[in-house]
DNA sequence: ATAGATTTGTCGGCTAGATTACAGTTCCAC
DNA sequence: GTGGAACTGTAATCTAGCCGACAAATCTAT
C-alpha cells in the first residue's frame, strides 16, 4: 500500500508518465521515502549510493558550502521537482546538503544507477530526460546571466516575477505568496547582502508594489512587474 | 572522398566513438560542411533548421546580443567542441551568433532531428550524450558561481588557468598559449570592464606571473596559479 | 609607406552595494 | 508569559570596479 503511493509519485511526474507500471516499479524496488520536519537538514550528496530524488510535497533548499564555510544558496526545489544527482555523474566532492523551508516535506528516491538502466532500456525516455537536464540548464544559464548583467534591484523584481508565476495565487491583478523564506534566504538567492535586501523590499513596500509579511507576499498589481 | 571525410571529422569525438559506420553516415545524409576566415560572423541561431555544429578546426567565440544591444560572450569553443542547440530543444527567441576567431575554422554539423532519430535507436549514445550535457552543465554552474563569488582579479586567474589547460603547451613549469583573444575578449569572459581587463594583465606581467603579448601568452610558473 | 581602424595603456571621478554595527521585532520552547 | 534565538530595520563607512576621455601602439589595406 505505502509501496503502491511511491509508484503514483513517480508517475505524476510529467517526465515518468509514459512508463509502464512495471517500469516504475522496477525504478521502486530500492526506492527511498522520506518526511522531514521544518528545519531539518538532509545530506544527500556523499549519502551512500548516488540518488535521484523527487520532491512530493513541500520546499527545500539547497545549500553548498565552500572551502571556506561560506553557504550559498544552489537551488530551491518545490513540490514536484527532481534534484540530486541530475547530471548522472556522481561528483564525491561538492558537498551540499538540502534544508527543509516548508512545514513539513515529504521525498522519494531512486538510485542513479537503476534510473540508467531504465534509460537504457527506453530510449524515447533518455531523450526527453535530456531535454528535462537541457532545459534546467537554459534556465541556470538564464538566471546567472540576469545576476552578472543586472542591478539589485532588478535581480529582486525578477525573482519575485518568477516566484509569483510559479506559486503564486493570482487573485485579479494582485498575487498571494506563500513566503517560506527569510529575507536573507531571498538576499542569498539574488546574489546581495541581507541589508540590501532588506532595504529593496522596503522601499517597495512604501511603493505600495508588494505587502510584505513573514507568512506571505502579496505583489499589489503584477502588470507592472 | 569530401563525404569520407566528414566521417572521420564526427568519428573522432569521443561521443561518437561506438557508433558503426552506417550509423555516422545516417547522420551525415544532411551534414553541412563549412569553411571560414577570421573575422567573420555566422548566424546559426535562427538558421532554417535546428542543428548541432562540431568545430573540426580552429576558435570561435558564441555571442548573444539582448534586446539592448548588449553583447556578452556566451562561450568559447575550441577544436573538437560541439555547440549549437545541444539541448535538443530549438529555442527560436536567444539571438546568438558565432565569430571566428583563429585564423580560419571548419566546421560540420547535422541536423538536430537527425541525431534525435539517431539517439531513439542507440539508447547507450542517449545515455553518454545525457552525461555529456550534464558535464556541460556543471561546468557552466561552475564558473558562474566563480563569477558571483569571486573578484576580478581571481577570476582571471582561475580563467587564465582554464585555459593553460585546455590549450597551453607546457615547457618545464612554463605554459604557453596561443592568444588568439583580444583584452577586451577576456574582458567579457571574465565579465568586467575592458579597463580593468588591461590593468589587471599589466599588474601580472609587472609581477613576472606572465608574459603578455598579441600573440601569445606564457605563464611563467602555473604552479603559482 | 601611409591612413585609417583596431587594440592597448592610464587616469580621475563616481556609485552600487558590501561591511560593520546596533537596535527593534517576532517567534518558539520551556 | 518569559527569555533567548532568529529575524528585520537603519545608518555610517568604505571600496572594487565601472565609466568617460584621451593618448599611444599596433595592425591592415591600399
Amino acid at each position: 500500500m505505502y509501496e503502491d503511493l511511491k509508484y503514483w509519485y513517480l508517475r505524476d511526474h510529467k517526465l515518468f508518465r509514459t512508463l509502464s507500471f512495471g517500469q516504475i516499479r522496477q525504478l521502486c524496488i530500492i526506492t527511498g521515502f522520506k518526511k522531514a520536519k521544518k528545519g531539518e537538514i538532509i545530506y544527500f550528496s556523499s549519502s551512500d549510493l548516488p540518488r535521484i530524488f523527487l520532491l512530493k510535497k513541500g520546499n527545500i533548499k539547497i545549500v553548498a558550502v565552500d572551502e571556506d564555510g561560506n553557504e550559498t544558496i544552489k537551488d530551491i526545489i518545490q513540490k514536484g521537482d527532481l534534484f540530486g544527482e541530475l547530471t548522472l555523474e556522481a561528483d564525491s566532492q561538492s558537498n551540499e546538503y538540502a534544508k527543509v523551508l516548508s512545514d513539513d516535506v515529504a521525498i522519494c528516491s531512486f538510485l542513479m544507477s537503476d534510473f540508467e538502466d531504465l534509460l537504457l532500456r527506453n530510449p524515447s525516455l533518455a531523450l526527453s530526460y535530456t531535454k528535462f537536464v537541457g532545459l534546467k540548464m537554459k534556465r541556470i544559464k538564464n538566471s546567472y546571466s540576469n545576476l552578472i548583467s543586472k542591478d539589485a534591484k532588478t535581480r529582486l523584481f525578477q525573482f519575485l516575477k518568477d516566484w509569483a508565476e510559479k506559486e503564486g495565487k493570482k487573485i485579479g491583478d494582485k498575487v498571494v505568496i506563500e513566503n517560506y523564506l527569510t529575507q536573507n534566504d531571498i538576499a542569498q538567492i539574488i546574489c546581495t547582502s541581507r541589508q540590501t535586501a532588506t532595504q529593496l523590499l522596503n522601499e517597495m513596500e512604501t511603493n505600495g508594489t508588494i505587502i510584505y509579511s513573514r507568512k506571505e507576499i502579496i505583489i499589489t498589481d503584477i502588470r507592472k512587474l
